[in-house]
DNA sequence: AAACCACGCAACCGCACTCTA
DNA sequence: ATAGAGTGCGGTTGCGTGGTT
């Protein structure tokens, strides 16, 4: 079916299409949650047609949509290889990462997580994250709010997923999977949080958006199989020697704030040998 | 049991950019 | 060169659902 939804076609020549416009008013278009017969409708149309051409295939289909409304119900919920259920750790480490370096640039970021979408991206981060900021009493953008992924959460994502890494080490394939490789990548970036680089403590987090870094660059070289000398397990291999060679050791000097740093003590004397993820550390607060 | 509330997510909207005739 | 159609993206809205009172 992959292959069939690849393909580009035209639904519709164009003297249909204008003569199909003409039929359906505005006042036709349904609007609201998708039927499951639409879902059929239009799964069924896409693998007979292909994608693309959104307003023709939306007439030609049958479906009282606008072509807006079917790309995006196709994009973001019926496609095939569209991932459901919550995010793993290494994915919301990954979100957390990325959007340091490119902000809200959430189709960028979805480039880099198989299976998401951007609005699914988004979602997470206006309902996870950015209530975790109002919890804090302070804004997503803010150095403050910033600091605490950077030197808190990331670091406990990333020694979360080593740890589960160990667990089950006989059972890893990173052939297979491009998010485990990408993920990888992430754990090196969040050592670099603790190698102690005056850049890393001193500067304001938007520094971190200047320039592409060097494990950015693996992930592009990675996923977009620039570099067919190096297979993924060498590679994988590679970055996670570069994370795991560094120590993990939180330099509580880099917390200025003193709420902050209060919060984030609180919560180390609480927790310290548990796996955490980020809901354990809101329900901290 | 019912009313209320908060939350998560699917869907929509508006704008900007690209493509095509 | 240009206008209109198509597409992509980020922001926003509103509905369904589960929890609480």
């Amino acid at each position: 079916m992959e292959m069939v939804l690849q393909r580009s076609h035209h639904p519709v020549p164009g003297q249909e299409q204008q003569e199909a416009a003409a039929e359906l008013s505005s006042a036709e278009l349904r609007r609201g949650p998708w039927t499951v017969d639409e879902d059929l409708t239009l799964i069924n149309y896409i693998s007979d047609h292909g994608e693309g051409r959104w307003n023709a295939l939306a007439r030609a289909a049958g479906l009282k949509r606008t072509g807006k409304s079917c790309r995006l119900r196709w994009l973001n919920y019926l496609r095939p290889d569209v991932k459901r259920g919550n995010f793993t750790a290494e994915e919301q480490l990954l979100i957390l990462d990325l959007h340091s370096r490119w902000g809200n640039r959430w189709s960028k970021i979805a480039q880099h997580l198989p299976g998401r979408t951007d609005n699914e991206i988004k979602n997470y981060w206006r309902t996870r994250v950015q209530k975790h900021a109002k919890q804090l009493n302070c804004d997503v953008n803010s150095k403050r709010f910033k600091d605490a992924m950077k030197y808190l959460w990331m670091p406990r994502l990333a020694e979360r997923i080593h740890a589960r890494a160990g667990a089950d080490d006989d059972n890893r394939d990173y052939s297979n999977n491009d998010l485990s490789c990408v993920s990888g990548v992430t754990m090196a970036t969040v050592a670099n949080c603790f190698d102690g680089s005056p850049s890393m403590v001193t500067s304001s987090s938007s520094d971190s958006f200047t320039s592409e870094s060097q494990d950015l660059k693996k992930i592009n070289l990675h996923v977009h199989g620039d570099d067919e000398k190096m297979n993924s397990e060498d590679w994988m291999q590679e970055v996670d020697h570069e994370f795991w060679s560094t120590e993990i050791q939180p330099n509580n000097e880099q917390f200025q704030d003193q709420q902050l740093n209060g919060w984030v003590q609180g919560f180390s004397e609480g927790l310290s040998e548990t796996l955490w993820s980020l809901e354990d550390i809101w329900k901290m607060q």
